[in-house]
DNA sequence: TATTTTTTGTTTCAAATGAAACTAAATGTC
DNA sequence: GACATTTAGTTTCATTTGAAACAAAAAATA
């Protein structure tokens, strides 16, 4: 059996060195983690929704999510406001400094993943997406 | 943009998929963890090797192949022998216990990979292999 | 040969992680 | 309404991680 075969190792050798590179990058241009930028673009696109709802979205561990939420609160590119119906919970939305920002990383982004797709053909694209969506079913 | 989309969101959430489900399987089956699992594939194909050696194959942190070694040698799991023409270094190899635990561990490794693959299309398994190629490529 | 530089591997330390315990509020049940 | 159960989120704690500093040996250079 040769390890480098075996397709989960593969798989994360791949994630590693991909997630590794975005990191450094982010780290470097933005001052903001993986976990910070998860968030980030979650917020992006539901404003005025509450951590139980990032969860969902991000399927991140709610302890991870509820520190991500501090840091981004004490760096001031959230608003965080208790829900109306619901005295447990708080509702965060990107502010005006937020959307600053990521009106800076999205670009940023996406330049990096068409960098990376780039190098695929057409038809490697579409090989790549249907595989992924694929897996996504088969691990439910 | 979303986030669900992003390439390498979507590799990262796959690959922690699937690399949990083995580390799950293989703790309570074998009291092996992942790190643990790598360096012993990488010792049952290359018998007498050193750390160094064993962190360029498995691209693995050296701290981490460090600990990881002094553990399976704690496990009686592993030979320890000095590298006879380099005093810093030390050789590992499986022993009599390492490759009888090994000799478990592979076929249900193999199982589990099937198990995967086999709810894919021959050509889906083929745009797999290639494109993980082709990305380790791209990547260097 | 002596001295500097590089290499191999380990230890230290601080940060990240997540399971489990917890608080507080909402919901369900009687 | 009173009590039990569930849910949202936080804190505690023990573990994992890897960067940086380190020790010891090998290799390079003088």
């Amino acid at each position: 059996m040769e390890l480098n075969d075996f397709l989960p190792y593969q798989l994360s050798v791949l994630s590693l060195k991909i997630s590794k590179g975005i990191a450094e990058h982010y780290q470097d241009q933005f001052g903001i983690n993986i976990s910070q930028w998860r968030v980030l673009v979650i917020l992006y696109k539901n404003p005025d929704i509450t951590a139980k709802r990032i969860a969902q979205l991000s399927q991140m561990d709610k302890v991870r999510i509820s520190r991500t939420l501090k840091s981004l609160v004490q760096k001031k590119y959230l608003n965080e406001t208790t829900h109306p119906l619901d005295a447990r919970a708080k509702n965060y939305e990107l502010n005006e400094r937020g959307r600053y920002l990521m009106r800076a990383v999205i670009p940023d982004a996406l330049r990096y993943e068409e960098e990376l797709l780039k190098k695929l053909s057409e038809q490697e694209r579409a090989d790549l997406q249907h595989l992924l969506t694929k897996f996504n079913k088969i691990l439910e």
